[in-house]
DNA sequence: CCGGCAATGGACTATATAGTCCACTGTTGA
DNA sequence: TCAACAGTGGACTATATAGTCCATTGCCGG
């Protein structure tokens, strides 16, 4: 109530009640899993206004049109990878966390049979071409996953884990790279060994510099 | 009338003559084009015909529906995609080569900015999730290509270049995601040099066998 | 209890696009 | 030269979808 309007300079709109507050969620939920299960251009409003129990002046008060709920799907969906991945990374203290954190993204694969790739890289290829500023998004996304992987690395090197004569960068950038290849090898080919395959190829070259 | 329909088995309609043989070409041509810049989806049949020079009846007569035309093209892209990488595999006999191969990849790569990505990769993640048809057909030229990596791999090996403890399938698993991740960093952030340090990472993974 | 505004529902419009149809033209071989 | 058919052009229809509008309902402070 009080502090509702809080209309942070981003692209809000509305969102005047705690009842419409959730409503607005509900929308931007059903956006998120539609756009990711469909693609985003295989979505109709349409779709987003029966999966979220809205009507259509609901859905164009919320979001002045299409492009607008699409840039908000970006943002919730970069918010949602990143922080699974700072979660998982940030307790990586040696190669076998490392190993779990492949693990873990290669079973959440599997769970799908490889279906649906990453959130983030099925929108970049799809929007990229056509929505300069959806691309921009994505494209910080991006930079602060492999940001995330670099400090991951630079950690184990200061650890003494790893030696000291790689560019983590580089390396984060080659790791982010597999992860994102092996989406969509495995995605393509139903099978989620293509993504462990990829992701074993980039932590054997880390694990090259492990210091022994 | 008479037997219009002398369907061979593939699934070309048409194309009877000379002339119209062509007019197939010039659709197929554009339509490649506008469907890798633009995306298949945000690429409409007017646009195709527009760039083809025809009318909407030739498009019809000789592919019956949009579809049909989506898979003709990733026919014609697998083909072109594939022979362009035999060529370039087939000469690579030593680590030098298998540079070169990365140079060529980057280069082209640099040439438009990054933008674009893979032919085949884009339309993967845009079709995979909507048309099994389509996903095969890509799925089945991912793993021709895939191939000719491993292929490249084994001969290396076979000519000692390469040591034998290591699984070519593997790695040409993950080559290939890297170069696939390679090519959505780099369209998305707009920077050939995310690409290169995809490769990069890949080669020298495989320099690791290298036999000295 | 009531006045007013937020929130809702859904009918309605405009438009883009896939796909159809038919009359016209060019070509070729007898 | 002409018949017959492949090839061509583009107007036309049907439909899906984005986006508008307004009447109704629910909520909350006075």
């Amino acid at each position: 109530m009080s502090d509702r309007n809080h209309l942070n300079g981003s692209e809000a709109t509305s969102a005047r009640t705690e009842r419409g507050q959730q409503t607005r969620e509900r929308i931007l939920d059903s956006a998120a899993r539609l756009f990711y299960v469909k693609g985003v251009g295989s979505t109709t409003l349409d779709d987003v206004r029966a999966a979220s129990s809205t009507s259509k002046s609901q859905l164009y008060d919320h979001f002045p049109d299409k492009t607008t709920l699409i840039h908000a799907v970006i943002d919730v969906q970069s918010r949602s990878v990143l922080a699974r991945e700072a979660g998982r990374l940030k307790g990586v203290r040696n190669l076998s966390g490392l190993r779990r954190w492949r693990d873990a993204l290669v079973q959440s694969n599997m769970l799908h049979d490889g279906s649906y790739g990453c959130a983030l890289g099925a929108m970049s290829s799809e929007l990229s071409d056509n929505d300069e500023r959806s691309r921009e998004a994505l494209a910080a996304a991006f930079r602060t996953w492999q940001q995330l992987l670099v400090e991951t690395l630079t950690r184990l090197r200061d650890l003494g884990v790893l030696t000291s004569d790689f560019d983590p960068r580089k390396l984060g950038t080659g790791l982010l790279a597999a992860l994102q290849g092996g989406y969509i090898l495995a995605q393509n080919g139903h099978s989620p060994e293509l993504m462990a395959d990829a992701l074993d190829m980039a932590l054997d070259r880390i694990e090259t510099f492990a210091d022994r």
